[in-house]
DNA sequence: TGTCAATTTCATAATTTCTTCACATTTGTT
DNA sequence: AACAAATGTGAAGAAATTATGAAATTGACA
């Protein structure tokens, strides 16, 4: 199937640039000139990725990142014009996939897309945490040659604590990742209603977690040295 | 804390080469001289980053990035002999987050690794200082390898003190910082039983205290040079 | 439309952290 | 040395956060 990419930048020539490229490696593109456009088109054109630059007019790319991160988790990659460790810091923190800084040749933009969209769409990687495998392809965690069975929401806030071990992450956090439907606000305290079921089925001790940590006052994570 | 490099490549002279200057630069390294040398010691020694050399007897690198990527997002680096742009483009397709061509000048590697390194590992901005290591994102505090636990306020108080080493903070100045609520007054000692807390959890003798140190009639420090 | 599983909310119990307080100790000053 | 002011500390109640079972709601699908 093509994938089709949203490119945003202000600059026609950078678009007109990024378009050609694309398009002779097999992809539909479409074009949006402002974070407005860029939302638009997103609702409306449904593409398999984007291309945002960081440095918009009016409102500025993290902002259009994040604002696309509540609903989806389509992939980002971020055109960068200097290559500042906090733009990189908090444009990947915000969700961007990826990040090529300008000037770029448009053959490693290519080959970045590419690379996203089949590390986003082919995930078949296994996480392997522990005594776990967490297996994204399956939605299965297996214990110990035991298959645990898991919904979509137990397993994608799992694997989102089992990736980066040790780290923290908010309820806010969580459900930021996991809700990509608009204007869904959820509780907070169904986050805690999942952990509590994720711990059931892994069998994980909230007194004593193997696994998930409570972190009082901020979040969970995944307990782990790494 | 110590980054390990595996380093990949069938000539010894080329692995010898980079040993010796990332070793300079501060990191661990291992050498495979195959891919399955390659797969093993990635397992088995679990470094941060690998050095990947494309063209490999019998597995080619990009056989191995593929399967490691299968299990892993490491941060890979690609060693191209040729120019080819083809080359580049499936080594980043199949998941190498950058390359260098050879013939490569070894301080480039280093630079490159670096950034790769940082860029992978961006969200742990550690705040290191004397014996401690500070991981904002993880909310622990590390002293030789020990994992020591703080509660969110005093996690907040310590990285107040430990970020301006040497600066005395007012208890108002700590209040201040520690609480964004405006109308939320708190009693003046209540910051002391913070830090009595803090203290007892670094094992930090108040006497003759390591790290925080109390200015009589100003605040407190956190001790050190600057 | 009915049913079952998944999702979400809610109420309450359990736990942890926060803050205060009283008293001990130390420091600085005269 | 004596005094005043500031800091150290353990204990305890208050406040905040998390855990959890049950109930309500939603959604997919026969």
């Amino acid at each position: 199937m093509m994938k089709k990419i949203l490119i945003v930048d202000d600059e026609k020539n950078i678009r007109d640039l990024l378009s050609i490229y694309l398009q002779k490696a097999g992809f539909d593109t479409v074009q949006a000139k402002n974070g407005q456009e860029a939302l638009d088109l997103f609702e409306k054109e449904k593409p398999h990725l984007i291309i945002l630059d960081l440095m918009l007019p009016y409102v500025n790319g993290l902002a259009v990142a994040k604002k696309i991160r509540r609903h989806s988790n389509i992939p980002i990659l971020m055109l960068t014009a200097k290559a500042e460790e906090d733009d990189r810091v908090s444009g990947l923190e915000l969700g961007a996939d990826d990040y090529v800084v300008k000037p770029f040749s448009p053959r490693e933009v290519v080959a970045r897309v590419k690379s996203l969209l089949r590390r986003s769409y082919a995930d078949e990687r296994i996480i392997k945490i522990k005594d776990l495998e967490i297996h994204p392809k399956k939605m299965k965690v297996i214990k110990k040659g035991t298959e645990i069975t898991l919904t979509t929401k137990e397993f994608k806030i799992l694997t989102i604590l089992a990736e980066k071990p040790g780290i923290v992450f908010s309820r806010e956090q969580i459900m930021d990742k996991t809700y990509t439907e608009y204007d869904e606000v959820v509780f907070d305290r169904t986050i805690d209603a999942y952990i509590k079921n994720i711990r059931k089925k892994l069998s994980d001790n909230p007194k004593h977690p193997e696994y998930i940590e409570s972190v009082y006052g901020a979040g969970y994570k995944f307990k782990g040295e790494k």
